[in-house]
DNA sequence: CATCCTTCCATAACGGCGTTATGGTCACCG
DNA sequence: CGGTGACCATAACGCCGTTATGGAAGGATG
């Protein structure tokens, strides 16, 4: 049934599906040697223990994070593009929430902090965003300047829906999609075009 | 040296204590009931287990946001007031990141789920900005509008910048605030006046 | 071929955790 | 004055992360 090699590759894979299906509190070094088929020590070669798991999960967010996004595509509206990579982005986030709230650490795990490593990854991530905001840029959808800080406020802004959307906190509005999202990324490109 | 009475409420407060302190991996309910000079059947008496003073914690927060931020006060500007608002809102994230994260970290922390209680408490919060911003409408600094959909957009940016400022995602910007922040919330006010 | 050394994991133990069962104490109410 | 309920101390159960120890496999070295 299960493959035998990568011990490393297969606990990453198990714990982002007990994550994805059962939480954090779901999480823990036993369950995982137990569903991969090995003991505990496997943590502890591999990753030095819990927290290093985690944050190869994390990591492992991140690249699929990339995926998704790049998965999008380009046409030749970069603005249309733009909108098409912040919808796969919420999609992906809300396909696995519990991956996501664990990437962006608030969510307190432990004495999870983010290490240069994951970091890294999830900047290859942003990186896109920066790519398509200077393509709008050179295209005269938006004004020419530095893509990165306008990239990073689309970023923040989408960010700040995603967790409050996972979170619930939109629970009062209806169409929070259409009366908080839209308008809001709407209002930063308009206000750097 | 320690008050006797309602140790409901000590248990709270001994919480957000460990909470800044030493971060959420300190929580436990034998360390509280070690602090308060109990033992771990009084968390279950008042909360009904850990996640029940997760909850209080949480709303407990909540209500300390809400002061924060009215202490900012009210000038004749009603800009300035928004601007300040905010200010007052980033200083108390910053000030104690471990609690604000368990406010919003819908994951993570026991299987902890937002209860009506406690959305109850964060919306009082929120609707002093939706104050803020009608405020500013009837003052004819923004466009007239509904404007609990302003003051959601607002908050989004916001706290979207507070979680990423945290969990430092900015890393790799020099003044993210003045790169980031302030012309993100300029551009939301400039679209909306 | 024999040896060593490194990598990797199985077993078992330690302390701490959330939770539960049980019982005791004290206030209040009939 | 008996009872009844709220509140908490004690102790146990089954988890957890982590560590110590040792054994098995494989490549390098003589």
């Amino acid at each position: 049934m299960s493959a035998e090699p990568d011990v490393r590759q297969r606990l990453i894979e198990a714990a982002a599906d007990v994550l994805g299906e059962e939480g954090p509190g779901a999480l823990s070094a036993r369950r995982l040697a137990r569903d991969v088929g090995t003991s505990t020590m496997a943590v502890y070669t591999h990753f030095g223990g819990m927290p290093g798991l985690v944050r190869a999960v994390v990591a492992e967010g991140f690249r699929r994070l990339y995926d998704r996004v790049a998965a999008a595509g380009l046409t030749d509206d970069p603005v249309v593009d733009l909108a098409a990579a912040a919808a796969a982005y919420r999609a992906h986030a809300l396909a696995d929430p519990h991956l996501y709230s664990v990437m962006f650490g608030s969510a307190s795990l432990g004495e999870y902090r983010l290490h240069d490593e994951e970091l890294e990854v999830g900047l290859a991530a942003f990186d896109q965003l920066v790519a398509l905001v200077e393509r709008a840029m050179v295209a005269g959808a938006l004004r020419q300047a530095d893509p990165a800080p306008v990239a990073a406020q689309l970023w923040t802004a989408l960010h700040g829906y995603v967790v409050l959307e996972i979170a619930d906190f939109y629970r009062h509005l209806d169409d929070p999609e259409s009366q908080v999202l839209q308008p809001m990324l709407a209002h930063l490109l308009a206000s750097v075009g």
